[in-house]
Parts: C-alpha cells; sequence; structure tokens
DNA sequence: TAGATTGTTAATCGATTAACAATC
DNA sequence: TAGATTGTTAATCGATTAACAATC
C-alpha cells in the first residue's frame, strides 16, 4: 500500500467509519451494509465501498461487512493498535479542558506531559499532569520521543513553540492557534479553529 | 450572488484569508500580491485569485489588493458585519473554557446564554453568563431567536439536544461532540472532533 | 514606457457517482 | 435458485493549476 496513492480525503473519512462502527458495536450489531453507513452518516453508499477498495475487500457479497471485521480492519489501516502520546503545549482554559477531556485516552491518545510559560500554572496538576515550564520541554520531550504535541497557546506564540517542538521531534502537530503555522516538509499539521467554522457557517445564514 | 453556485471549499478559505488579512492590518501593511499571500498560507496564488474572482475583482494589476480593501470586502462577503448571537449548550470543562475564550466576541461572535443539565452547574456563572437549565431552554432561545448553538455536550446526549435547538430556531449548530448528527435540509452543521484529526494523522507517521 | 500583477480562460487533475458483473 | 450487496470500472462532475491578455 503506498501511503501516497490513497487521497488524504479518503483517509480522513475513515476515522468517521470507526466512530460509526464503534457504536455499532455497542448496540451488538453484527452486520452492517454500505447502505446502511451510507444513511447514518449522510454520505454515498457508493463513497464508502470506493474508499475501503483502497485498502482492500472487507465485505461479502449479499451480506455486508462484518462490523467487528471491518472496524479492526480500519483501526489497524489507520495504526489505531498502539497507545500514541501526546505533549500537550499551553495550559490555559483550553488546555486544561483538554487535559481532563476522556476521549483522547478513550482513543488511545495518551497526554503524557503539558507544558506552560506561566509561573502560576507550571507545577499545578489537571488531570494527573503536572504541567512543566516550557523552557524545560527539550529536555523532556526528546528524549521520550512523543510524536504528537497539541498546540494550544496563543496567536503570538504558536509559530515559535511548532519550532520548538519539531526540534524536539515532534512529527505531527494538532494545531488551536488561530494562525496558519509553517512546517517543514513531513510534519503533519491539522487545524481547529472554531472561528473560521463560524466565519464559513454565516456565508450561507 | 448565487451562493449555491460558489464552491463550500472557496468559502471555506475565505476565513483564512481573512485572518492572515487581520495580520497585515496590525503590522501595518497596505498592499500585498496573491503570491505573498499564497506564500504566507501554503496555498497557490492562483487559487487565491480564482477564489477571490468568485466574487468580484479586488485588486490593481502590477499593484495587488489593498489589504484593508480586502478585508473589508470579505468580511461583508461573509456577513461578519454585524454582531452574531450564540448559544452553548453544555458547561462541562470545554464549554467553560469556550465560555472564556475572547476570540469569539473579538470576532463578533458572542455567547448570550449557556446551557446545562447538572444541577451542580445550572446558577454558576462562567465569563459573566449565568448558566440556565437545559430544560429552560425552549423559554430562553425561541424568544430571542438566536440564530448559532455550540454544542459542547456527550455524544449521548448530542442528537436529543441538536433537535431541540433547531425546534427552537436555531439555524447553524457547531457540534463538538464525537457523533454525527443528522440535521434536516437547510441547517448548517460544523464539527469540530480533534480525536478524528488525530486518527487521520496517525496513517501517516 | 517597462515591469508587475490581476482576472480569466482553458487544460489538467482528482474525486464522486452511477451502474453492473461477480458472487455470497 | 433468487435476492442482495459487494468491489470495480467507466462516466460524470468539480476543483486546481497553468498560462496569458488586460491593464495599472
Amino acid at each position: 500500500m503506498e501511503k501516497s496513492s490513497i487521497p488524504e480525503v479518503v483517509v480522513a473519512r475513515l476515522p468517521v467509519y470507526i466512530q460509526k462502527l464503534n457504536q455499532l458495536v455497542r448496540e451488538g450489531r453484527e452486520i452492517v451494509s454500505s447502505q446502511e453507513m451510507a444513511e447514518h452518516l449522510g454520505v454515498s453508499s457508493a463513497q464508502i465501498r470506493k474508499d475501503l477498495s483502497f485498502f482492500g475487500g472487507f465485505g461479502k457479497q449479499g451480506t455486508g461487512y462484518n462490523v467487528i471485521n471491518l472496524l479492526e480492519s480500519l483501526r489497524s489501516i489507520l495504526n489505531l493498535n498502539q497507545i500514541w502520546e501526546v505533549v500537550l503545549v499551553g495550559v490555559g482554559h483550553l488546555g486544561q479542558a483538554l487535559l481532563s477531556y476522556q476521549g483522547f485516552s478513550r482513543n488511545g491518545f495518551e497526554i503524557v506531559m503539558a507544558f506552560d510559560n506561566d509561573p502560576k500554572i507550571v507545577g499545578k496538576t489537571f488531570a494527573g499532569i503536572k504541567v512543566i515550564d516550557v523552557n524545560e520541554m527539550q529536555n523532556h520531550i526528546c528524549p521520550r520521543g512523543v510524536p504528537i504535541a497539541i498546540l494550544t497557546v496563543p496567536a503570538a506564540n504558536a509559530q515559535e513553540m511548532a519550532d520548538q517542538l519539531i526540534r524536539c521531534g515532534v512529527k505531527a502537530i494538532l494545531n488551536y492557534a488561530p494562525v496558519t503555522l509553517k512546517v517543514p516538509e513531513g510534519i503533519r499539521l491539522a487545524n481547529i479553529d472554531p472561528v473560521l467554522s463560524l466565519q464559513t457557517i454565516t456565508f450561507y445564514l
């Protein structure tokens, strides 16, 4: 499987399929068709079958997909059969909220360290994580080799922090700061900015 | 301008242009070319010019774009020359963080009410907003006609709350719950789920 | 005028959908 | 076997890029 030959939009839909399959498992469902998945998710059944076909054949003609099999296959494709360590930089209100969010660890993402530059925050503990001074980042991240960072600092500090994280060996950044970051080739970047989402919405209202 | 004739991907890029233009204004820049914008944002200059051309001609050949003019034009296209009222439903850690986030009001989105179902939370005040019991939603939202809701409740309650909000006249929902919501035609829905973002990233790591 | 950059058209590239043979 | 649904191909649709005439 040549990763670069698979459209990124396709990869980005797999987690949505996983989310729905998890729900079906909890409901005790054993089989699901592409059509039923499609109705639940508001996409076309053809798209689901096409997406899956990039990675192989997971279904049975005339029947559909075994829920658990398909779930495990997708988890394996996305490398989710392991714990991914994550560092969090910026322990303001949002950073604190993310530290106490159960959804990360429940899905195999473990926040193992948190950093801030505010002396009033450094040393405090949130959800079992003691906040370390941001000047100590190098010493803590590099040796441990943490692959993913969540960036929840003010926009003004985001690029500087991103640069530092990358120097520390971080390979992917989930950026919450409202700014477009520059990262070198090979570093994965994803952005979350609720204001941008709202500003798209208001066009249609 | 026929809204439906403009690709949604184009509309979704305008807020990014606005973000950069705001920064250029703060830096005192008066003129910018599509090429410089493109370099900053990591897109092609042709794409920027093409995107803008859906809405008109905003630049001057040989010179570029007047930063303030373009910014105001884009703000006007996205209906950002007004205060948009927003309700927030679900005042857990994330909801509290969003209530105290300055970025919304700084960009013209005013959270005017917040609701929760937890008796320990109802009645408390966060960032000047007193939390109301979720059973009172109808009484408060309908008369005021708030167009936008931010949904930060657990996944299990999200669909039920979305349905209620829509019955209260809400026209757009920014959903933070990790679930695919069903909304009627004509209701705008945007989703923010950091776990989905991370699960896409791990494919490439 | 000479140089630069826009706005737009046409070409390319990529993603989605429709349709159906294969097959359970 | 009859009915249902997958996996895949070809057709359609849409978005991006390249190129350049227009023009400041």
